[in-house]
RNA sequence: GCCAGGGUAGCUCAGUGGUAGAGCAGGGGACUCAUAAGCCCUUGGUCGGGAGUUCAACUCUCCCCCCUGGCACCA
């Protein structure tokens, strides 16, 4: 039996600057969705990389008397070091440096140009050189000294008329729209698809797809005075990576299941990639999904705001596995999202520790003291028990697929969460502690039935915080090829008898510092 | 300016033409297996403002205010 493949990708982040906690987040999140569907019986190819060409990646390489490569190797370090500090799983971490991405670009960029979509032209226009980017005359605004500079960033322009390779992105504005038509899950959330669509409604220009003004980036095949403008290069790392034109992994892989971007890059990926791939005649993806953005109290995150969370500093607050949960948890996927520390440990110490790392510890603590540390020896299930077992199991597996379809990662996990409180109602209501006196055979039964609800919890929390998650399977002796999804269910429960470790607190509680000492 | 989506308890949000909901935070209680955790109960909102339709609107219509996003080459 051939597992259905299942490929997502991040956006590959610019190395002009070290890591902040959107690239995190975005890494995150397609590690969990990664993960998730690993689990689910997917074969799953995850991707994530860096885009290291361009004219600022030139500058600032120069700037520090570095040759661009070793400039992008270094921030590039930087960023794949950050995915590791997360366990961000990815299979494969793409630069676009190297040397079968610029094969890629170069093929892809001749079946563009075969197909009639690529013309040579003169780009006029006032352009910034800080921002890359050519600006229209009412987009200007003259200083007293005559000099112009952009309105929006404040940066110097000049005139200037450069030759420039043109995509006719202008003859695929009824094709995309029938896309978005027949698509609609293609871009989403689905207020972003409405944007798009009202965006390609206006009709679409062509695209400037070369630059003569640097040498950083990988040459037009054929005219090498002329560097590939960003995003041919960068967007065709999705392709590149498995291989493309032939490689095995392309044949397998793409096209592409979701790919996850910020919603600042919406239209290139829901408008550019998919004319570019229509014109060299490949599949297009099923899904963009564009994230929100991350903010403190409302605002941007920035060092001049002084509210920055920085990758590190909230791994060692809170360890990889909560930081995880708590930037899962916060936001509602999609939209932008406010953290902040407080707000963090406060989720953190609710739901990891009082709520499910209690209940953990809980359980397997009366387990250890007085069932012999083994799995108790369950007899006839009252209605309570079916209940609960019925609630962890297949039910609760179902709920969370159905919202980690829609990459809805904060409501899957108040699925689980609302099931580890249903486990600590019962233990309530059942009381163990008194059973122990008046019923010990019932007393088993119940450590039981929530000893298995804790291996359901432990296999259904595993995309979230991967590590703890062992640790809770570790410690109801879980065999470690009975950690899939299909295990899921009281098919697979425990079996009463099977010695148990003594067991550790998986999720400790966060005792923020006490900001005012007594003076 | 134009287009879209929002403004509901301290916070994050769900919700329906017919007596306002959840989680967290706050208050109280019973218990004691456990990570001073868990469980139960509870305070709390004129559902952005105004007008209208209706037996009845938070939910429909109109106007206004405020917020967010989009409006082309900006990683």
């Amino acid at each position: 039996m051939t597992k259905p493949h299942f490929y997502i990708t991040t956006a590959i982040s610019y190395v002009n600057a070290a890591p902040h906690i959107g690239h995190a987040y975005e890494a995150i999140g397609a590690d969990v969705m990664a993960r998730f569907k690993r689990l689910d019986g997917y074969d799953v190819y995850f991707l994530t990389g860096t885009d290291e060409h361009g004219q600022k990646v030139e500058k600032s390489a120069q700037a520090q008397g570095k040759k661009p490569q070793q400039f992008a190797d270094e921030i590039a370090a930087l960023f794949e070091g950050m995915c590791k500090s997360f366990d961000v799983s990815n299979d494969q971490f793409i630069r676009t440096t190297a040397d079968f991405h610029k094969k890629a670009c170069q093929h892809i960029w001749k079946k563009m140009e075969e197909n009639g979509d690529i013309y040579l032209h003169t780009y006029a226009g006032w352009y910034s050189m800080r921002d890359e980017a050519f600006y229209g005359e009412d987009e200007l605004t003259t200083l007293p000294d005559g000099k112009k500079i952009s309105t929006e960033s404040k940066t110097p322009v000049e005139w200037v008329e450069e030759e420039s390779y043109f995509f006719k992105l202008s003859a695929y504005t009824d094709r995309l729209l029938k896309l978005y038509e027949d698509q609609p899950e293609f871009m989403q959330p689905s207020f972003r698809r409405n944007e798009v669509v009202s965006f390609v409604k206006q009709g679409l220009k062509d695209l400037s797809i070369s630059r003569t003004t640097f040498d950083w980036g990988v040459p037009v095949p054929g005219n090498p005075k002329h560097i590939m403008y960003v995003w041919v290069d960068a967007l065709t790392n999705y392709i590149s990576a498995l291989g493309y034109p032939d490689g095995e992994n392309f044949k397998k892989y793409w096209p592409c299941d979701v790919h996850l971007i910020g919603k600042d890059i919406i239209r290139f990926h829901a408008i550019y990639w998919p004319a570019f791939l229509m014109s060299a005649g490949l599949p297009l993806p099923k899904r963009v999904f564009g994230h929100g953005f991350l903010l403190t109290a409302g605002e941007k995150m920035s060092k001049s705001l002084g509210n920055v969370i920085a990758p590190r500093d909230m791994i060692d607050k809170y360890g990889v596995d909560a930081s995880r949960y708590a930037l899962m948890r916060e936001a509602t996927f999609g939209q932008d999202g406010d953290i902040s520390y407080p707000l963090m440990t406060a989720r953190i110490n609710a739901e990891l520790a009082n709520n499910l790392g209690n209940l953990v510890q809980r359980t397997l603590s009366m387990i250890n003291k007085n069932c012999d540390a083994k799995v108790p020896q369950p007899g006839i299930l009252e209605d309570a028990d079916k209940d609960l077992l019925q609630k962890a199991g297949q039910a609760m597996l179902i709920a969370v697929r159905g919202e980690f379809e829609k990459m809805q990662f904060s409501r899957a996990i108040e699925e689980f969460i609302s099931v580890s409180h249903a486990a600590n109602m019962y233990i309530d209501e059942q009381a163990p502690w008194t059973l122990k006196k008046t019923d010990p055979a019932r007393m088993a039964t119940v450590l039981y039935v929530l000893a298995e609800v804790i291996r359901n919890l432990g296999l259904i929390i595993q995309p979230f915080v991967p590590n703890a998650a062992q640790k809770i399977m570790d410690q109801v002796a879980v065999p470690a090829h009975e950690r899939d999804f299909s295990f899921i269910g009281e098919a697979h429960a425990l079996k009463a008898g099977t010695p148990l470790p003594a067991p550790a607190g998986v999720f400790p509680r966060i005792v923020d510092e006490v900001v005012a000492k007594t003076a």
